[in-house]
RNA sequence: GCCCCCGUAGCUCAGUUGGAUAGAGCAGCCGCCUUCUAAGCGGCAGGUCAGAGGUUCGAGUCCUCUCGGGGGUACCA
């Protein structure tokens, strides 16, 4: 890894290890960029947490780890102890033009697979069969998308997983209607199955022989009846086919060889549950066959059940999502499985992981992770909808941000050609739509706002995007000569000037950032970086003269500094989802 | 009732797993384009981190309680 922190990392353990024996060798330095730049660069805050268990006090503990502390070629004079025992480090420039040198022609970025690779199972998106994608929908897909994109990156071997709603209930109720208005659904669209949903669902609540006839309809399709069947396959056709334009256009990575859908494990359900049996936590209780995982209370104080089979027999989502992590532990051997599923499920969840766990089908090691997230608000803060109240369409949403960024391109530079300018509105709109869901603290509820979304300032998209061009800009102005012979070498970066410290620093700090997401499932911390380092960009745009510097030597360390801060930004877009373009 | 999550500047949000004087953007005010995209940069102003205790050398961060908001809580997913 470039990333200074862990080369500060080693220097310190080996000399916690010298100043305090063997026994320190697995200390944690606790190091950390400074807060403040008037205190140096790093610091470590280890003398403090270790003055207690050693007897000693903290300041004394500091110049004894400083004692000992191979800083140089690291920092560029001996770290200060300061306050109640911070070691302050400054970085030698010397050192941070070693660690910028390997990145110019680095793809990785400086970026190191990890040793510890897992097979990661990223369950998300899962939309519902005959009803279009929504704005429920859009945060699983979103963040699902992301973090599969990270731990690829990060090394991982990643399955996605989409868990479509395709069975149920509602499809009895959905198909009797349709055959009984004599309603063929071979090319229907999506929205007509929304409608017909909708119609079947009045007709369920309000007609009992109706909703009598539905229920033999489930019966009938769980019984393989040929008629019956051959509605369900044109309904998820048709809804695989809306499913692929929402992803295509929103730049998701889902495919069809990522469904596996709540059906394909109607046949191990039976066995789920006779082997919650033979395990010897199945209880049947007012007829239904239950689990009592430990520490679930219902109402009045009791065990709360998680029901696996109903008392008529059918089985639930508990029973389903339990076959899948058997099927994603047993066969796709996960050893990490994330579910990207709405906060509000939270409770589900840990049921099911609890069962996993009490049962053993969770072997040792395999991590079981609720990447939970809150709620899209609208302006009074209330679940967003339409202003009619009614569901928002993801597609419209797709739409209406692309309509919007067309708008701002052309209010700002009409001269470029039509097709470019939708091409940019399309990558600025769904890009803006992207981050404003993935800048956030996942477990927060946010506020949908287009204008906030689409504001070229602030911690948004348009911003870094729009401080990609401005690099490229640069190069389309000059591109980089040749190397000028026996001058330099092209890759070459010299750190001089503060806000080129602070850029190439900035820079350095990806592999730790990567590192963090991984581990957390946290897609806003990599946003927050990316915003810090297109600051620290145009901070060094603004004193550093690029085709203007004054020697040859300079230019050419600018123009490489610029060459891999456009890269990093890019890559950090391509991780969250996010496109990049030329101009805007 | 019980359980989970949230509460940081007027607004929208960060705060690197307990560190120094709590940071951005917007909105307000003041500056900077003959020079690589001013969609930018610099500055001013703005805070009892919901409240009260506790742990600690040190708390926005951890623990307990209170208040406020949201969600969940037996056969839907």
């Amino acid at each position: 890894m470039a990333d200074p922190i862990t080369i500060l990392q080693d220097r310190f353990r080996a000399a916690l290890t010298a100043a305090f024996g063997q026994d320190h060798a697995d200390t944690d330095p606790i190091l950390r960029p400074a807060q403040n730049t008037q205190f140096g660069d790093y610091q470590s805050n280890v003398a403090m947490s270790l003055a207690k268990t050693l007897g000693k006090k903290p300041r004394d503990v500091a110049d004894e780890i400083v004692k000992h502390l191979e800083w140089q070629n690291v920092c560029s004079e001996i770290p200060g102890v300061a306050g109640p025992g911070f070691i302050n480090l400054k970085l030698d420039s010397a050192f941070l033009n070693e660690q910028l040198a390997p990145l110019v022609g680095d793809t990785r970025l400086g970026v190191t697979k990890t040793h510890t690779p897992d097979t990661v199972v990223v369950d998300y998106s899962g939309p519902n069969v005959a009803k279009e994608m929504h704005v429920g929908h859009l945060r699983s897909t979103i963040i699902g998308d992301c973090i599969a994109r990270v731990l690829v990156f990060a090394g991982d071997t990643v399955i996605r997983q989409n868990h479509l709603g395709d069975w149920g209930t509602q499809f009895g109720m959905l198909i009797e209607h349709l055959i009984e208005i004599g309603r063929n659904t071979q090319g229907a669209h999506v929205k007509d199955l929304n409608v017909f949903y909708q119609d079947a669902k009045k007709r369920f609540d309000s007609d009992k022989d109706f909703a009598d006839r539905a229920r033999k309809r489930v019966v009938a399709l769980q019984g393989g009846d040929k008629e019956t069947l051959s509605y369900w396959h044109t309904l998820i056709d048709e809804s695989k086919r809306h499913f692929n334009e929402v992803y295509q256009r929103l730049g998701v990575q889902l495919t069809d060889s990522d469904i596996r859908a709540e059906s394909s494990y109607n046949d191990k359900l039976p066995g789920v549950v006779a082997d919650l049996e033979k395990a010897g936590v199945l209880k049947v209780s007012q007829g239904a066959s239950c689990v009592f995982p430990e520490g679930f209370k219902d109402p009045d104080g009791n065990p709360l059940p998680m029901i696996v089979r109903k008392s008529d027999g059918g089985y639930l989502y508990a029973t389903t999502d339990l076959a899948a992590a058997r099927y994603r532990i047993d066969e796709l051997h996960a050893t990490r499985i994330v579910y990207v599923i709405d906060s509000r499920q939270s409770d589900h969840l840990a049921m099911v992981f609890a069962t996993l766990r009490a049962v053993g089908w969770s072997r040792d090691g395999v991590k079981l992770e609720h990447v939970a997230f809150g709620t899209v608000l609208g302006p009074d803060r209330k679940p967003f909808k339409t202003r009619e109240g009614g569901t928002v369409k993801l597609i419209d949403l797709v739409n209406e941000a692309e309509a919007r960024a067309l708008k701002e391109i052309e209010s700002r530079n009409a001269d470029l050609p039509t097709q470019e300018k939708k091409n940019i509105a399309h990558t600025v709109g769904i890009g803006a739509l992207k981050y404003a869901d993935l800048s956030n603290d996942r477990i927060k509820d946010y506020v949908f706002d287009w204008d906030r979304m689409l504001a070229f300032d602030g911690n948004t998209a348009p911003y870094l995007q729009y401080s990609y061009t401005r690099i490229k800009s640069i190069f389309r102005k000059a591109p980089p000569p040749p190397p000028p012979e026996g001058v330099t070498n092209s890759s070459a970066i010299l750190i001089v000037q503060p806000a080129e410290r602070a850029l190439a620093i900035k820079l350095l700090q990806l592999p730790g950032v990567i590192q963090s997401v991984a581990e957390s499932l946290e897609p806003h911390r990599l946003c927050t970086y990316l915003y810090e380092l297109a600051a620290a960009y145009h901070k060094f745009y603004e004193t550093c003269p690029v085709l203007s510097a004054p020697d040859v030597a300079t230019r050419s360390s600018r123009l490489a500094l610029c060459d891999l801060c456009a890269r990093t930004i890019a890559k950090g877009l391509e991780l969250l989802g996010i496109g990049v373009v030329e101009q805007m």
